[in-house]
DNA sequence: CTGAAAGCGCTTACAG
DNA sequence: CTGAAAGCGCTTACAG
């Protein structure tokens, strides 16, 4: 076999013609179906690329796709914002798609990955997606690499990531809360699949133990979404315990804005009636009533590295870590304090 | 001429062989400066494509670029949402560039342009970006379709462009607030330049003038962006004046949270004391305290018509009109009330 | 369904 | 600096 497979090696290979060989590739009728599995069999062992692809490859900035959850998410936004600037000092041009979650399968991601192949894409970045095994094999088969951000279930451990130290981020946040004198406290959770929200709430869990404080299960709720509206509706519930908590950590920012909102609603003072912690430390936690406590997480640092780790990747480098924890700091603005009742 | 010019043809209208033709398209030494130059023009005069090219054209999704000023600005986010909506649905690929709008000269748009033929990109989407006649024409001269949405500057009328109502926009919320009884109603603008700005400016204008109400040049102040940094300092400025107005209208919803944190750091109830209202229809404005009276722009309306219309121009349409104007509305919510003092 | 033959469009190596 | 010649990799048209 040459250094290079071409259609005439394929074709010897398979002990057909070149013409037939081509037929093959562009799909054509007038090729026997066992003939046709042959020679596609041998073109996947091969990795033969067309000129195009090779050129498409070679010439000009790399794409890499990238996918997000949902995009009027300011979180994803940041993110977005610290791939494109990453993009903009490597030369590499991003191609975008906001999809459902549920709507890439298993058989859409393998024709995703073919493709990827065809138009040369370099790689891809899923932020906030659903990533199954088989869905990261799809991709790993046709030789594409791939770094996921926050995926929304827990990733197989194979699949390269990056992310924040959400369990720490989250044990700062309980420490701190403790300090203040808190023993009921809430943790106000997102997708309860998603690895980093797990995370959080173990370093919730730890630092409860840590305290030798019990863990009240009614104090655990998990929204849908690390959204808004999810968060109203649990900070709801947690308000309306016999005895309900001083203090809700929520594992979003956009959580706590629910629980700012409910808290405004039955009339309860923040910090003083209720202490709140949020997650991700978004532009919008300077601009609330009271400005909030948040776990700041490096959004743009997250996406910049996340190009990097890919292109590095597509570079041959395996080196990496599969994965990769950027530090959260716990920044303390005026929605806690010790608490009221005692 | 052949109907789709190759090298043979190419060659033969310069006068040269074919190999010379081979090494001027791919830059290579040993061809004199003026042979290079006859084939290039040539070359540009029959709009020749390598099969490469050729083949990204023909083959699989169409990838248009897209260009947005800044990101984190959730304006851009809706308006990125729109598109890639559209872009879902008509099976097109979108590859995403944030770019401060100084770094794009009249070389680079050249540079671009030539970019964009060689990864045999369909055409380009600018928001909110500046956009020169001598851009927009290297871009036409490549045959590149474009379409911008509200440029930064005022663009020239040839340039297919997708924004909304924004004169009647303005136009309706001092009617909204002359009705509500205020006389001293400031303008608090984005860029002067930018032509959404002046359109709505001119809208408060015609407003002031129906009314028979006098326009107070001190009353109309333009920030340097669309943003809450800016509405901060206009918003000092206006309430710092010997007699301040009742309600100030801002040209957006980032501008007019500038000019809610003023109020609230001077101690002015909103509405009581001032009424503001912001323009965009961000989802924020459901959040603020009070909720802000605002014109909404339909946004991811405005994404998608602007991605239809490239791909429209893209497939040879020309019946488009130049400007698509989207309808505005204004929506009263709890930031205007009657002026306290009369 | 298959492939020998002709051919297209481009590139490479090299003689002048 | 230029191009005739050889060749590469693929496709097309068609005979069997």
């Amino acid at each position: 076999m040459p250094s290079r497979p071409n259609l005439a090696s394929i074709a010897r290979t398979a002990g057909v013609s070149v013409p037939t060989v081509s037929k093959v590739i562009h799909g054509r009728t007038g090729v026997a179906e066992s003939t046709r599995r042959r020679v596609l069999e041998i073109i996947d062992a091969t990795g033969y690329q067309s000129p195009t692809e090779r050129r498409l490859r070679s010439s000009g900035p790399a794409l890499v796709d990238l996918v997000i959850g949902d995009l009027r998410d300011t979180y994803a936004t940041m993110v977005l914002h610290g791939i494109l600037e990453h993009a903009r000092n490597s030369n590499v041009d991003v191609a975008i798609s906001s999809v459902q979650s549920d709507l890439m399968h298993l058989h859409d991601a393998d024709e995703w990955a073919r493709r990827m192949v065809e138009s040369g894409r370099t790689g891809l970045i899923a932020v906030t997606s659903h990533m199954t095994v088989e869905q990261h094999a799809a991709f790993v088969a046709r030789g594409i690499p791939m770094v996921v951000i926050d995926p929304i279930n827990t990733p197989d451990a194979e699949l390269p990531s990056v992310g924040s130290t959400n369990w720490a981020g989250g044990k700062a946040a309980i420490d701190h809360l403790i300090e203040l004198g808190h023993e009921r406290i809430a943790f106000l959770g997102g997708p309860a699949s998603a690895e980093c929200n797990q995370a959080r709430m173990h370093g919730y869990l730890a630092s409860l133990m840590a305290h030798d404080i019990r863990m009240q299960p009614d104090y655990v709720r998990h929204g849908e979404r690390f959204h808004r509206t999810a968060g109203v509706a649990c900070a709801r519930q947690l308000l309306a315990l016999p005895q309900p908590p001083t203090a809700i950590f929520a594992a979003s920012d956009s959580l706590a804005l629910g629980v700012l909102e409910v808290a405004r609603e039955r009339g309860l003072d923040v910090p003083r009636d209720l202490s709140v912690v949020g997650f991700d430390g978004l532009p919008i936690v300077e601009q609330t009533l009271p400005r909030l406590t948040s776990v700041s997480q490096p959004l743009t640092d997250i996406g910049r590295t996340a190009l990097r780790t890919l292109l590095a990747l597509a570079n041959g480098s395996t080196t990496e870590a599969p994965r990769v924890e950027l530090a959260t700091e716990l920044v303390v603005r005026g929605s806690t304090a010790p608490p009221h009742g005692g």
